[in-house]
DNA sequence: TGACTTCTTGACAGAGTCTGCCAAAACGGA
DNA sequence: TCCGTTTTGGCAGACTCTGTCAAGAAGTCA
């Protein structure tokens, strides 16, 4: 019970509406199902959504339900071990701590279909990715790498190494771990012609 | 004269909307901004500039406009040089065509601004940059490189060399030549932790 | 030049997204 | 149970974007 019982709510509001949410595109198709219809359905008003979410996309985006939140990766880096730091942001991904499976129905990548193929939801997790990467070039900055070599290779990792195997490991049906992917990546990085 | 009349005009009146567009964004911001505003400026209809850009920021990410469309990749690809390829792209960047410029009033980065510091604007390039990776991820594959590998390499040169250098040229006042960011980032690229 | 075809534009209506605002309700601690 | 705080719902309104259709401009051919 490490969360206050108002935040514990919040929290298992925002796993219900998106849960909802995702039901609904399941059935009638993304495009098809107005902020409207997804309030209506968990039983909250649409100007509630919009305080949640901010956006129908902001479903996918908004920390902590995010594919991963920028606050989220910064316990997991470790400058000296960048392979490891992947590693478990990974695991971090896909085991989430149990108070968020308690109110959680289905897995934490249940809208990943819609991340990958809605135009407007790869946008915006783009724009989240975004920021991972940046405070991940702030933090190699600080640690004394040069501007360029921290902005080329927090992107490398980020874009690169993080997103595409999750992209991959999805297209791929879930079937071998996401870890074997990361793996590959980041020994395909090593040898990047 | 190598285009239809017709097309010539089309792309004169999307460079001078976007050009308004710009000064509009200068002047007042570009969240307060509306559509209707620039299409009152430019003499068109709110309808006619989306049928051209499709969204406000696809002011930033139209071909032939956008910082660098998919589309526009295509020709300079050479897989066996890649290097080569990144500096061939910049190099059409930074030197447009002499037909876009006669029609264009400012400098092909002039939205730049607007593309690092406006949430939206990035948004969309970032799916536009994704657009372009993916289509050079594909190329790369027909060349015989492994799904794994051709993922990490076009998204690391994309995300992590093109964009990356183009937003470090811009931060630091366009000073030294963009192509002076790409060797770097280039020779970052082979140097990563 | 005049007619014919094709593409482009403007106007309008309407659905959907998102925000500011304020009063009502719910909550959680004392 | 009571009270201060937080959350919610409802409403008005601005803005984005799309479908549709008739009017206009551009290109073609005789």
């Amino acid at each position: 019970m490490a969360l206050p019982l108002r935040e514990r709510n919040r929290l298992a509001a925002a796993h219900h509406i998106i849960d909802t949410a995702i039901d609904l595109f399941d059935e009638h198709g993304y495009g098809q199902v107005t902020v409207e219809q997804i309030a209506a359905a968990a039983g909250v008003s649409p100007r509630t959504f919009y305080r949640y979410f901010g956006s129908k996309e902001g479903l996918f985006t908004t920390d902590p339900y995010a594919v991963i939140g920028a606050d989220q990766i910064q316990p997991h880096i470790d400058l000296d071990d960048l392979p490891g730091t992947l590693r478990r942001i990974v695991a971090a991904v896909t085991d989430p701590p149990p108070e968020e499976v308690a109110v959680r129905a289905g897995p934490p990548w249940r809208g990943m279909h819609y991340v990958l193929q809605e135009p407007a939801v790869r946008a915006a997790v783009y724009a989240a990715l975004d920021e991972g990467s940046r405070r991940f070039t702030d933090l190699l900055r600080e640690k004394g790498m040069s501007a360029t070599q921290a902005r080329v290779t927090a992107r490398a990792y980020w874009f690169g190494v993080y997103f595409g195997s999750l992209e991959q490991w999805h297209l791929d049906g879930r079937v071998r771990p996401l870890g074997d992917y990361i793996d590959q990546a980041l020994a395909a990085l090593q040898d990047l012609p």
